[in-house]
DNA sequence: GCGGACTGCTTACCT
DNA sequence: ACAGGTAAGCAGTCCGCG
């Protein structure tokens, strides 16, 4: 097909329209309409890619139920396109079992099966019980036989009959099923070695990867720096370093967002019903398109508010017309992004376009149980990326708190949402446009930000997870890991176990966990030398437990394998062993992951001889890989982990307990203080710099792993409670830890008071300086008392707490929580609320002593329970300091008595 | 009927 | 749906108290 009628299909930037605005409205489904017909007759949808297509990156796949084939969406750099390239290769879906074509042939269920197409008899190495097997690949025609949602499909017909006409009454070996829950697509991206979010070509009507030079120069340099490395380790390192070196795409996207119109303000409208109008719709394009579509309704007014010049706004006389609009931004852009679009912009749009009776083939959404996907593009739903704890966590430092459109965009772009005094329906046209556009302009720089970060770390995730970068951005950290366990297995022609099979061959855990309903035995926490304490230096494993999967060899295949002749090689603290002889997949995975990031990312990040733009793709890389890394040692852990293996994550954390002993020990050995320490970092009191020296020197020798200065305290702040303290860094910067001071539940007034502590903490220089900042604290102190027993304070939400409401309302049956209570106070009043929302109440005198902050006056306030509140805050600090609140606030130490 | 000792529940934090 | 360890506050229970 020609490059040129694609071009006009996909209308982006190109001519400005001189039309008004309404009579653009007008000619708008006329013109929708000609481009169904071009795409239909002319060159049809989908958008197949030409026998030759030039470099374009892998951002997508997924199977095509009519084709009957994978579908990959290709991403083709200069003219900003999406083409599609259907499998031609002939791959089927499949499964394994342990039972032979001979016994199979007897499954009647099986041979009579319309989706079953033919045996194959294979060769797999088995890693649990380190031996090669014979096993029989049943191949399906379509990947709903071997494991759809209905009843009767391969993998559960096998179990179910074959006991049934088995001629040995009891089989020896239980019948197994092997692989028959791994996605179609993901198996196809495995077998055919591909790697989604990489370059590749079509030539010949060949998908073919794409060398690029420059990154294979790359490649090589950092290999360089790995020469000492095993052989072994070399493989994985280099694989990945392609695939971290290989640079990104710019790419075009449109942020949108919707806002409906529906008879009760407060209430969410419906999106399966879609019984409300959509009034609004903002497209905000990285082409420069920033548009409000406004639907014209009886009885709005104008309004007076100003968009910014380049906004433009079009009117629609229908509803209709607004929606086909809208699908003409859905049908032409390669990346779609939206906040919270699977749940509720997408799933509204498509109900409410199925009301009006569209033709399925005129909506461009593919609406699924969870998400919605677009035929043509992808959509990348940021409120399910930023609600990702991993990527909360680690990519963003915690930077925002609630999982909102506000908070997120306030957090991280700077820009909040417009507030609401009235429901959507009271708006004027233009006070309505700009509440609409500034939601898709908060989107669209959560977008762009820091050189398009989103998108970026997506495609880097895609590539190590060897995943879509539509899944990436919707699943958690376990899948990432997971996948490219699973492709490695492929790779090396492993059989993937299932996860009952590696429980039941390596059992649970030993260890005795300290918190009642936990699984094993974790970290240790040093009980910290309460005191101010000048000259700490905090040293720390730079990713411990990622660098004990390395060194000590752990995976599933390893800890308690099946050699004999390895059961000397115990781990510290339990009885399991680990094996000699040969390297787990994941101790090769992890390991070279940690070794990248520790030996060439972090300091390339760094690096300011290098260009802005290229140090920033490698601080992305660096970040995409500690989110992995951290996951890493938790993920064996967690039963949702397809290769949950127990005993894997309980060695892990023994052996971090062992090197942390041994250090504290060398430390003392070596005639160090040590203050407190947290698993894997311990704080030393005014070490020599050859102290320090030979502690490192030492670990590297006996542990195997770095030990390193992380970073140094003018001086810390410890009370006698473990993760709580308070440090100073030489800059004058201030770290605090655990504090209530820092919680985010505590309420704004209390939490002022201790920052002004903290700043004045932070100009403390020699121990000589501490005596004055202590008479400024006390007098903060004191004059946050007396405010409070005045009861001058700003305004009540100063003194709300703010807690999440963990559950759904009805879920406490055990206990009653203050915010529950509150909670349910609010309910009474019409309030909806989820598992998720904050709740803030304040303390109230009379009976249940809570009420939310809206309905409370300043004269009911229990402001005795806010002074006790004040005094556990800052006592956290205050018996360091050789203070006491009482005294401060001047009560004799007869008074307290009574 | 009430207060203290205790346990358990819940949330927010640390690594 | 990554893990375990710690702090804090409150809810609820049990028991003693002539």
């Amino acid at each position: 097909m020609a490059q040129k009628t694609l071009d006009e299909f996909s209308m982006p930037k190109a001519k400005p329209k001189e039309i008004p605005a309404e009579a653009k409205a007008e000619a708008m489904p006329m013109l929708f309409t000609e481009k169904v017909e071009e795409r239909k007759k002319q060159q049809g949808f989908p958008p197949l890619a030409p026998e030759n297509l030039p470099p374009s990156y892998f951002v997508s796949a997924t199977y095509d139920g009519k084709a009957g084939k994978v579908l990959i969406k290709l991403y083709e750099p200069d003219s900003q396109q999406i083409y599609f390239w259907y499998d031609n290769t002939g791959h089927k879906p499949y499964c394994y079992t342990n039972l032979s074509p001979y016994e199979l042939e007897k499954i009647d269920r099986l041979m009579k099966h319309s989706g079953f197409d033919h045996f194959e008899i294979e060769e797999k190495f088995d890693p649990l019980s380190d031996r090669t097997v014979k096993v029989t690949k049943i191949v399906a025609k379509d990947p709903l036989a071997i494991g759809g949602r209905k009843k009767g499909c391969i993998r559960d017909i096998i179990p179910e009959d074959f006991p049934k006409v088995s001629e040995i009454p009891v089989a020896n070996e239980a019948v197994k099923v092997w692989e028959s829950r791994i996605k179609y697509y993901q198996s196809y991206i495995y077998d055919r070695r591909l790697l989604p979010g990489m370059v590749y070509e079509v030539k010949n009507g060949a998908l073919v990867p794409k060398r690029l030079e420059e990154a294979e120069k790359n490649v090589q340099k950092l290999m360089q720096v790995f020469q000492e490395s095993p052989s072994e380790e070399l493989e994985y390192i280099e694989q990945w370093a392609r695939l971290l070196e290989y640079p990104a795409p710019k790419f075009r996207y449109a942020a949108i967002d919707i806002e409906v119109c529906s008879s009760i303000a407060t209430r969410m409208p419906d999106p399966r019903e879609a019984a409300y109008p959509v009034v609004c719709v903002s497209v905000y394009g990285s082409d420069g398109q920033k548009r409000v579509l406004l639907l014209k309704r009886e009885g709005v007014r104008e309004g007076t508010e100003h968009l910014p010049a380049d906004v433009k706004i079009e009117y629609f006389d229908s509803e209709e017309e607004l929606l086909r609009a809208v699908f003409e931004v859905l049908w032409s852009y390669p990346f779609v992004v939206t906040f919270n679009g699977d749940d509720f912009d997408l799933r509204y749009l498509t109900h409410r376009a199925e009301n009006y009776g569209f033709r399925r083939d005129e909506i461009p959404i593919e609406v699924g149980k969870r998400v919605c996907l677009l035929k043509y593009g992808l959509h990348i739903d940021l409120y399910k990326f930023f609600f990702n704890r991993s990527i909360q966590i680690y990519a963003f430092n915690n930077r925002y708190r609630d999982v909102t459109l506000d908070d997120v965009g306030r957090a991280l772009v700077g820009l909040e949402k417009i507030p609401l005094e009235k429901g959507i329906g009271d708006l004027t046209y233009t006070e309505l446009a700009k509440y609409c556009f500034r939601d898709a302009e908060i989107t669209y720089k959560l977008t762009s930000f820091e050189d398009e970060l989103v998108l970026k770390l997506v495609l880097v995730l895609a590539r190590i997870s060897s995943m879509p970068m539509e899944d990436v951005s919707r699943q958690g950290v376990s899948r990432w890991i997971r996948n490219f366990m699973h492709r490695e297995h492929r790779r090396r022609n492993f059989l993937i176990p299932n996860a009952e099979d590696i429980l039941a061959l390596k059992g649970k855990t030993a260890t005795k966990a300290i918190i009642k309903g936990k699984k094993y035995k974790g970290a240790i926490v040093v009980e910290p030398v309460p005191g101010v304490h000048f000259n700490v230096a905090v040293m720390d494993f730079p990713s411990l437990y990622p660098s004990i999967i390395k060194v000590w060899n752990l995976g599933y295949q390893s800890v308690l394998c099946p050699h004999p002749e390895c059961r000397t090689n115990l781990i510290p603290d339990t009885p399991n062993w680990v094996c000699k002889k040969k390297r787990a997949l994941e101790s090769l995975l992890i390991g070279s992951l940690r070794d990248l990031r520790v030996q060439w990312y972090k300091t390339k990040s760094k690096d300011k001889s290098l260009p802005p733009e290229l140090r920033s793709w490698y601080n992305i890389i660096q970040g995409a890989l500690k989110v992995i890394l951290n996951a890493s040692y938790g993920v064996f852990g967690a039963e949702t982990f397809d290769l949950y293996c127990p005993p894997v994550a309980e060695a892990t954390a023994a052996i971090g307990r062992h090197a942390i002993t041994q250090i504290i020990n060398m430390a003392e050995k070596l005639g160090i203080q040590v203050l407190y320490g947290d698993t894997d970092s311990v704080f030393l009191k005014n070490p020599s710099k050859d102290q320090i020296r030979e502690l490192e020197e030492w670990t590297e020798h006996e542990l195997k792993m770095g030990l390193d200065v992380d970073k140094i305290y003018r001086y810390a702040v410890f009370s006698s409670r473990k993760k709580n303290y308070l440090g100073v860094l030489e800059d004058g910067s201030v770290d605090v830890k655990g504090l209530t001071g820092k919680k985010r539940h505590i309420p704004l007034f209390i939490k002022k008071a201790f920052n002004r502590m903290k700043e004045r903490l932070a100009m403390v220089k020699t121990p000589a300086d501490f005596e004055e900042a202590k008479k400024d604290i006390v007098k903060e102190i004191r004059d946050c008392y007396t405010r409070l027993k005045r009861r001058e304070w700003e305004s009540l939400s100063e003194l709300a707490f703010n807690v999440v409401l963990g559950e759904e309302l009805e879920r406490y049956t055990k206990t009653t929580p203050q915010h529950v209570k509150a909670a349910r106070i609010l309910k009474e009043e019409g309030v909806e609320l989820k598992a998720g929302d904050l709740i803030s109440f304040v303390k109230v005198i009379n009976e249940p002593h809570v009420k939310p902050v809206e309905l409370a006056t300043k004269n009911e306030i229990d402001v005795d329970k806010y002074v006790a509140y004040l005094h556990s805050t800052f006592d956290q600090v205050l018996d360091a300091l050789g203070l006491d609140f009482d005294e401060i606030i001047g009560l004799t130490k007869l008074e307290r008595f009574m």
